[in-house]
DNA sequence: TAGTTGTTTAGCTAATTGGCTAATTAGGTT
DNA sequence: AACCTAATTAGCCAATTAGCTAAACAACTA
């Protein structure tokens, strides 16, 4: 599970297509535009990082729309700082 | 210089390492107890985890001390939170 | 149904990774 | 010097990975 996502976070290509989609849902095409690999090297990425379940791509009609979970990546960022013990700066001192 | 922070953490067998020295610093032959490899596979996982400068191995005579570099992972957490803009929950909101 | 577009799957290759055993280095002891 | 212990480096192997081209699939359009 963890491991899976920490893979997925390891390559800087899909690193960058986390931080794209971050801005705005994007077609598979249109995520292609900003590399310069092929296009089913890009497809491969993605489901890279839909295994890990921090994207999703939902077909709409021609199209591949791929979305960022990011409840899922903010979780796995928390469950890391958990499993290392690190301050989380939490928000649990209001009083 | 992320990507070898994210390498170094995506493999199950370096982040234990990692989360053992969280508790406190230890020899390479302790670490080694508490797994199945052998001391060279070992070796290699403090050698990745060295080049990613999470942690820092010092030779105290026979030994080598093995010591957790709390601080760049705690600031590596805070880059990937950055990168993806991630809330911090920071504890800037006060008044 | 035939064609077109968007995307993935198949199949290949070169590079990287994680594991092992055997050999070496570093330091301390006798 | 000879020896012992702790750890690393060297060298090998099997599995994984990221890239490519070519082929296939899915959905729409004429």
């Amino acid at each position: 599970m963890a491991t899976k996502v920490y893979k997925a976070l390891s390559d800087p290509t899909r690193r960058k297509i986390l931080q794209l989609l971050r801005e705005r849902d994007m077609n598979a095409g249109e995520i292609s535009e900003y590399f310069d690999s092929t296009k089913p090297t890009l497809s491969r990425h993605f489901s890279v990082l839909q295994e890990a379940d921090l994207i999703q791509g939902n077909r709409q009609g021609n199209f591949i729309i791929y979305r960022l979970n990011v409840t899922v990546l903010e979780e796995a960022m928390w469950a890391m700082m958990d499993m290392f013990k690190l301050e989380h700066r939490g928000n649990d001192d209001e009083k």
